[in-house]
DNA sequence: CGCAGTTGTGTTATTCTATTACGTATGCCA
DNA sequence: TGGCATACGTAATAGAATAACACAACTGCG
């Protein structure tokens, strides 16, 4: 469905240190990582994102201005929704997908007349390792 | 519920602005337009907005770095999520509470042992009057 | 081969968004 | 009166994202 295209050199540096890394990392934060590999400007890195996004590779947290590498088994989705639980203790990020509820929720956001082309669905939170570990 | 708070002048400048207008509007733009109201540093007008929020009668959309004013019909929104559907075409805004979707999304969340505090749910696309102009 | 079109790159500067820090004023209540 | 909470004003700074310009590499094509 989603070959993995071709990537150069600065988009795979991006990708690998999202993919190293439980949590997301903000742009700066990317940028800061890659000093030693020759990054320089905050443009580089959102130029490697903007490719990576459309990929599919990687996705943006709107609440949280940062960026995690898609951990979507064999890529499920394709045209449904992706949800995401962030944990606001230990930072790690669940991703959510699911046929059925992206058809309720467009089902449900369709009857005022709005035709959804695209969603912003994240949870903010305690993952299930945090919520023992408050216990 | 949710009875409305004394509100000092900027936070009733800052709120009548946002309820004098169709769609969301930056921070920035809100000082813009307060200018002539003495309003003279963003601090002024996120302290407002910081206010306004807590009190439930703005919110904020992460996915346009946006607010917009509260138009729950008697501030509906206690304890059910409230979604947004944002017109990319007109920059309308609709809010949407519903509680048997906000059950189920918890409910769906819920199953990967997440405990869900707080959530983001925009929706972008094409409101109705947008899409029958486009006809 | 020569050449246009596309994609990626590097660099600088700028814009937009949000917070920190510091000082002041005001009202409330022990 | 003194302490506390809340709000305010201003300046400086941090953080996030884009615009503008120039160059390199590759592709497809006449
Ligand atoms: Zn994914
Ligand atoms: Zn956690
Ligand atoms: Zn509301
Ligand atoms: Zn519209």
């Amino acid at each position: 469905m989603n070959e993995r295209p071709e990537l150069t050199r600065n988009q795979t540096l991006v990708l690998s240190k999202l993919e190293g890394q439980e949590g997301p990392l903000s742009a700066y934060q990317l940028l800061d990582l890659l000093r030693d590999d020759g990054f320089r400007a905050p443009l580089q890195v959102y130029r490697a994102l903007d490719k990576l996004m459309r990929a599919g590779l990687v996705h943006r947290l709107e609440s949280l201005n940062a960026f995690v590498a898609c951990s979507g088994h064999a890529h499920a989705h394709a045209g449904d929704v992706t949800a995401f639980a962030i944990c606001d203790q230990c930072g790690q990020v669940i991703e959510l997908s699911d046929r059925l509820v992206s058809e309720r929720l467009d089902e449900w956001v369709s009857k005022t007349g709005f035709k959804p082309t695209g969603a912003v669905l994240e949870f903010r939170g305690a993952c299930a390792a945090c919520q023992a570990r408050a216990a």
